[in-house]
DNA sequence: GGGTTTTCTTAATCTAGATTAATGGAAGTT
DNA sequence: AACTTCCATTAATCTAGATTAAGAAAACCC
C-alpha cells in the first residue's frame, strides 16, 4: 500500500467495476467523470495533491464513474474500510451517493429526465408536496414543470 | 432526546445558526432549502419518515439551510457526534459539504456565477486543466465558457 | 521539425426553460 | 359562507446557453 505511480491519461477506474477504491493524491492531479449516452463527458471532481477522490457508491455496488490521471501522479490506493463504515459512516456514504447522483443529473440531464427520475425514485413524495416545491427541487420554475407534465402526457 | 412533536410549517433551523443538528424523521415530512438574494426558494432535500435530514456544514460552522416541516411530524433531534466524526467521518462530512454547495450552485446560480465561484475556490486547478474540462465541471459547453470569459473581461 | 490531433475561439442559429401576466381553483382563516 | 391568500395552469415573449460550423493556435507524436 505504498504510493503508486500513475501516468497521465491512465485510467484507474471504469464504470461497472466492483472493487471501488479510495485514491489519496500525493502529487499530480486526478479526475472523476461520467460519459453519457451521447458520448459527452461530465467532470464530477478534480483532485490535486492532498485531496481524496472516490466514487461514492455504496460498498459492493458497481462503480458509476471513470477516474483517470490528468497529470503524472503519485497515488495512495486504499480499500474502502467496511468495518469503519458499518458504525457511523454508512448513512454518510449513502448520502454522498445520493448527492453525487444529483449533481450528475443536474449537469447532464434535461428537466424532463430529472422529473422522471424523481418520480421513479420518490413516488410517494410527489403526492405529499406542492408542485412548486418539486419544481424547486428539480431546479426549474413551477410554470416549466406544469408545461413539462402536459407535454409528457401528450406523448404516452 | 425522545421524539419531538413538530407542527406543519414550523422552522427547525435557520441559516446562520451555530448548533447544527441532525433530524431523524419518525413520521411526517421535513424539508431543507435556501433562499437566494432574489428571495427565491431552492429545495435541497425532502425527508419523509425513516429519513435523516441535516445541513452538511462542517461542525461548528454556521448553518446555510432552512429546515422546516411540510407536515406535522415526529422528529428525533440529535447532536452531531463530534467524537465519532474526528475518526473516519470527518473527511466524509467535508465532502458532503462540498457536494451540498455544488448542488445548490447548479440549481440557483448562472454559469457566470458558477465560474467565478470555481475560480475563487480552486484558483490553481484552472491553470492545470483544459478549458473544456472546466466547462464540463460547470455543466456548460466549452463554447459557452469561452463566450462567458470574453464578456466578463469586457466589464472589468 | 513536420504532420496530425486536440483545443480554443468566434459567429450564426436554435431551443429549453425563464419571465411576465392573467385566470380559475383549492385551501385557510374569521 | 365570504374573504383572502396560495397554488396550478396557460399563453406570449424573452434569454442563457446549446448546437453547428469553421478557422487558428497549441499540444502531441513519429
Amino acid at each position: 500500500m505504498h504510493p503508486q505511480k500513475v501516468e497521465k491519461k491512465q485510467v484507474l477506474q471504469r464504470p461497472g467495476e466492483l472493487d471501488s477504491k479510495i485514491y489519496v493524491v500525493k502529487s499530480g492531479l486526478l479526475r472523476s467523470y461520467t460519459i453519457d449516452e451521447k458520448g459527452k463527458e461530465h467532470v464530477f471532481m478534480f483532485a490535486p495533491e492532498g485531496w481524496v477522490i472516490a466514487d461514492n457508491v455504496p460498498p459492493e455496488q458497481p462503480t458509476t464513474l471513470f477516474i483517470d490521471a490528468l497529470e503524472d501522479s503519485l497515488v495512495d490506493v486504499r480499500k474502502k474500510d467496511i468495518k469503519s463504515e458499518h458504525q457511523n459512516a454508512a448513512p454518510l456514504v449513502r448520502r454522498l451517493y445520493v448527492l453525487q447522483k444529483r449533481v450528475l443529473m443536474l449537469m447532464s440531464a434535461s428537466a424532463i429526465e430529472r422529473f422522471k427520475d424523481f418520480v421513479a425514485t420518490y413516488p410517494d413524495i410527489i403526492q405529499r408536496v406542492p408542485q412548486r416545491m418539486i419544481a424547486s427541487y428539480l431546479g426549474i420554475t413551477p410554470e416549466a414543470l406544469s408545461k413539462l407534465k402536459r407535454e409528457q402526457l401528450q406523448s404516452s
